[in-house]
This record gives C-alpha cells, sequence and structure tokens, in this order.
DNA sequence: ACCCCGTATGATTGCGCAAACATCACGATC
DNA sequence: GATCGTGATGTTTGCGCAATCATACGGGGT
C-alpha cells in the first residue's frame, strides 16, 4: 500500500479510501491511485483488514459430509448467496458429529476468521448444547426443530414433504405404507419416520415394521431384500427417506422380480438428478435446497445488523413430484 | 491475550508461547496460562496472528460448481486433507467460468487469505493464461495437463480408464464403441473422447458419430432416445462420459424396449455411489476423488516447504468396475 | 469581507499477535 | 572460580490496514 501511494504522489489513506470505494476521493485522483494499484500488482491483505476492521468477511460453514448430495447442493447454495453477499465461505469438516468435535471446531472459525456460522447438522450430537460465543451469528439447518432453541434454525418442511407423499399413496389405493427410515443418527430422518407414523395414524392405517438404512443405495438395496423375502400382502407401497435407498431398494425388487409399480410403488425424498431418469422413474418430495441456503445467509445478515434476536424457525416448502414409480394398488 | 497474561502473572509472550505450542515454557507456568485462558475464554485472533506471521491457516478452493458429484467429492477429499494438515479450506465458487471471472476469484483469494490455491478447473477457459501471483502455492485438478504447463496438476488418469473400458467391450465381441461425451466446454470430455478414439483406432474398430451430454442424466436419456430411434446393427456397446448420463440413457433404452446388456452394452465413468444399485449395475470406471483431494493438497504443502518448482503432473489411476450393464455382443 | 460548512486529503494511532532480541538464573565444564 | 551454554522469560517492534482526528481549500450566505 505504501509502494502505491508515493507511485500515485498520495498517502497510504487515500489509497486506502479508493480500495474500499469511498466516495470522498476526487476523480482525478482516484484513477491515478487506480493505475498506481495496477501497475504495482496491489492486493489488499485481508488479515490486516479484518485485524483492522474487526470483520472478516467470510461465513463459516460446518458440515459432516460434502459429498452427500443434499448436503452438497446446501453448502453450494450456501456459497452462492454468501458470494453474492460479499462473504466468502470458510469450509470446515467434521469427521466424528460429536458435540465437543463440532464445538471444537465452532471455536477454531469462530475466533479466527468469520462473521457468522452456518451448522449443516444433519446428525444428532451426543451432547445437548453447543458451546456457541454469544456475539456470533449462527443458524443451524438440518436439525432438530427442538434441538437448539436459542438459535436460529433453517430447514425444510419434513413434515409437509412427507405427508404428501403418504397421502399420495393412500389416495391410490394402499392400505398402508411400508417405510425404509435413515440412520438413528439424523434428525432428518427422525422427522421423517414421525411424520410417516403420524400420516398413517391419521388415515387409520396399520404401522409396518420400520426398516433402517443409512441413506445409501446399499443400504435401500439391503432393506429391498429384506422385505422382498417376507412377502407380506400389504407390502404394496414403500416410502423411502431418500431417493438413494428408494433407487437401492428398487434394484433389489427388480431382482426379485416384483414389478414397480405395478406390484409395489416406491416414493423417495430429495428429488436428485438422477431421480427422473432411474428406471422406473421415481416418485420423489423435492427439497428446495437453494432457498435452504439463501435463507441461511438471509439469517446470518440479520443477525449481523440486530443481534442475535429470537427468530422463528424458517420451514422451506417441498413439492411432491409424481412420476412412474408410485400407482394405483394392485387388484 | 493481555486479560490472560495479567491473571496468570506472566507476559503477553509467554501465553503466545502457549498458545502456539512452544516447548520452552515450564510447566508450572503453561498450567498457569492454559487456566487463565479458560478463565477469560481466550480464543486467539486468526487475523492478528496471520498478520503477524504471514501465514494464514487456510488453501482456497475455487470451483465451478459443488453439487455435481466429482466437484463434491474432490472438495471433500481436499477438505478432509487439510485439515489433516492444519489448514481450513476458503471455498470460492465461481458462476461463469471465465478466465476473467477466474483469475478474479484468484485475487480475491490470494490477496486475501490464503496460503495456496487448488483450482478445479473443470470447464476450458476462454483465455489460456491465468492471472496468479508468482509466489502463491498452486495446483490445478481437473484439466488438460497441456492447458497450463507452468503450475502443478492432479488428475484422474483419464486415458488410461477409458482405454480399460473400451477395450472391455471390444474383448467382449463388440465390433464398435459408441460413445456419449460430455460437453465441450469439459475438458476431462476431450481427453475421454479423444482416449475412446484412439482406443477404436488401435482396434481397428470403425469410430462412431459422437452424441454429447452436459453430464447430467437428462441429456443422457435424451441421447439415448435418439440412439434408439435411429437403429443400427452395429449398436451394441455405448461408452458414456459419466455414470449420471449412463443412467439416462439406460433408461431411454429401456423405454424402447432395448434390453441391457443383452441388446447393447453400457459403461459409464465415476462410479457414483447409485452405479451399483440402479437395474441393471453399471459397469463403470471408478475415480479415485479421494487420492485426487490429498494429492493437491501434498502438491501445495510441498510448494510451501520448496517453491513452485517444476512438478510433474500427477496422474491417479482408476480401475474398471465390471458389473452387470455389459456383457457379450450379441448373436 | 466575513464566517461557516462541506469536500478532499494527510498524519497519527491501534487492531492482536509473534519474531527478534535481550535478560536472567542455573548448572556443567575446564 | 571463571567461562560458557542452555532453558525460561520479558521487552520491543512491526505486520498492513482503517478509524479517527487534523488540516487545507473553496464556494455560498449574510
Amino acid at each position: 500500500m505504501a509502494d502505491v501511494a508515493k507511485l500515485a504522489g498520495v498517502s497510504a489513506q487515500t489509497v486506502s479510501r479508493v480500495a474500499n470505494g469511498r466516495t470522498n476521493v476526487d476523480h482525478a485522483t482516484r484513477d491515478k491511485v487506480l493505475t498506481a494499484m495496477r501497475v504495482v500488482g496491489y492486493q489488499p491483505n485481508g488479515a490486516a483488514r479484518a485485524l483492522a476492521t474487526g470483520r472478516f468477511g467470510a461465513f463459516g460453514v460446518i458440515s459432516f459430509s460434502v459429498s452427500r448430495i443434499g448436503d452438497a447442493r446446501t453448502i453450494e447454495a450456501i456459497a452462492t448467496a454468501s458470494r453474492d453477499a460479499g462473504f466468502s465461505i470458510n469450509l470446515m469438516t467434521v469427521e466424528r458429529p460429536t458435540a465437543g468435535r463440532v464445538s471444537a471446531a465452532i471455536a477454531n472459525l469462530a475466533g479466527q476468521n468469520v462473521d457468522g456460522l452456518v451448522i449443516i447438522q444433519a446428525e444428532i450430537l451426543d451432547a445437548p448444547s453447543l458451546v456457541i460465543g454469544p456475539d456470533l451469528p449462527v443458524v443451524i439447518t438440518d436439525t432438530y426443530p427442538s434441538t437448539h432453541p436459542d438459535y436460529p434454525i433453517v430447514d425444510t418442511d419434513q413434515e409437509g414433504g412427507v405427508r404428501r407423499a403418504v397421502d399420495h399413496l393412500l389416495a391410490m389405493g394402499h392400505r398402508t405404507v411400508w417405510h425404509v427410515a435413515g440412520p438413528a443418527t439424523s434428525s432428518a430422518a427422525h422427522e421423517r419416520t414421525s411424520a410417516w407414523q403420524a400420516a398413517l395414524h391419521r388415515a387409520g392405517a396399520p404401522v409396518p415394521a420400520v426398516r433402517r438404512g443409512d441413506w445409501s443405495a446399499a443400504s435401500g438395496y439391503q432393506a429391498g431384500m429384506v422385505l422382498a423375502s417376507e412377502p407380506r400382502e400389504d407390502l404394496t407401497a414403500v416410502f423411502c427417506a431418500n431417493d438413494q435407498m428408494a433407487i437401492g431398494l428398487m434394484r433389489a425388487f427388480h431382482e426379485r422380480g416384483i414389478r414397480i409399480p405395478e406390484d409395489v410403488s416406491v416414493v423417495g425424498f430429495d428429488d436428485i438428478d438422477e431421480a427422473e431418469y432411474v428406471w422406473p422413474p421415481l416418485t420423489t418430495v423435492r427439497q428446495r435446497f437453494d432457498i435452504i441456503g439463501s435463507l441461511c445467509v438471509q439469517t446470518l445478515l440479520e443477525q449481523i445488523d440486530r443481534g442475535r434476536e429470537s427468530q422463528p424457525m424458517r420451514v422451506v416448502p417441498v413439492e411432491l413430484v409424481v412420476r412412474d414409480s408410485s400407482g394405483p394398488a394392485p387388484r
């Protein structure tokens, strides 16, 4: 910066003003400075700026996974919304989802580099409370609403999505709907299972035993093999807690000669890109990760302006996408 | 830090030493300081540390996409390897892959916050050269080897992977292999197409016209519909440049009553999780994104130590995974 | 002609930390 | 017993920038 100032024949402070786009700089002066910047190849030092201003221009994102599709899409949306708001993203992955590790990651990011924190909490933590500095804007997504009463939450309308899926199947004459749940460690999986139960209860339908997977197509395949090997009269519809398990389950049914949807209807959750192109095309509940991401950023920006006031949970609507994997009940 | 020093009855410098884990501090003193840190709730300020040391403890990652599976897995691997090396990840997405935008993103990250840069270049840029500060460690992945002769490159063994896939099909008696390519903007797509051509040439097989998709299952579906509607005697094997297009293509063939693999064999590229669980299970070339990620980080660490000396391109091996979507040529 | 105020610019200071050097005490060595 | 080395600690300084205050200039109002 000193070099630029010398070359342009102005003070360092004026260079700073130009670099920050202040208006109170003469046109001619600004041009001189900009030219000098280009000549010198000046790049402002973010650390020094952060030290002087107390702002980092970055949000931290804590996630247990990046490659799981939902997480990837959420992160992408957060990154895009953050960039548009002038913030960069500091991504921190936590290998094992214990509250201690998450709190450590938070501490790490918090003191260090960020103006706010998005926690993609995907999995239930072992301890109820997170240690978060009181002044750090924070938002939690992909978590039980009740888990963190003190922090703002953004999440998909799990209950509404599941209700639509189950009602869709019941409306087509299925007497009940089986369920392949996500892992017990996932709060989203819990919510979907509860909502499935509730929807069946409301309709007066029997509630079959839950099969449990781990989100992977492999686990859906296994669940499908188990279901196929203990044939039951009322197995005509299955709601899988995500699309990948639904895909695996469909492969198992194919292998066992169970036709979809003639014998059994299958519905997933997420609407991943492939859902439309597997065979048969998968009926599913579309999550709007783009909205989730931008709401997270918006929530952080509001906290930066106004502090962590009590905010309502933000629920992101879903949409049932009906394709060929679901149809009328047989007979 | 001053508060901690006062409370512990030592100098600020000693607190700094404890915070940085230096060994030359007396046990008793260290304990006093650690206690004081806990009492005060001390968190070192990353910006100040970076300013003083000139190191940020972070790598920048520039990517055009986060949610595309390969990118997501690469980013996850980079994040994990970086964390293990004590670095965090500053993620920057670039919406439109022009050299100008990428250079701007680089400038943004470079001066600002990072000790090194991973560019996941996925798409061919409009201008040949990137503007990268001469002192910034950098590594480019997912790009043409020849594009950036001056920078270290890490990439999958595209040629080897394609060769294995094509040879696998030819060895089963197919007279030739059709190809659904990735988008013209992708260097990986180019490489795979060239390798496919070369493999056919080597075998003396005819080279059918290339169909082009955009990596999505939807585009694979369209390509499949087109292929299915112009039936040809020699259409008995298709190599798709990624798994998602292969999945879409298989749906199209299902719809048109073309059996896989009895009528047509299909091979993909990537080995995404679902590949094993679509119907039929997809033969594909497994990319090792985990290795790519850790090699990227390793390359950066070496540059930090020894400067940007000329490094050989690092080629990551692949593996052909044979499943049920490929079989002997009909008749 | 005077003052006042707004605009453009410069000078000083401190953000929180670690590098570099200085100091001190103590034990080993000849 | 003088010298040296080693480990533990303190003091000074500067990293690069923006906040703050200070200064200079010029035009409009009275």
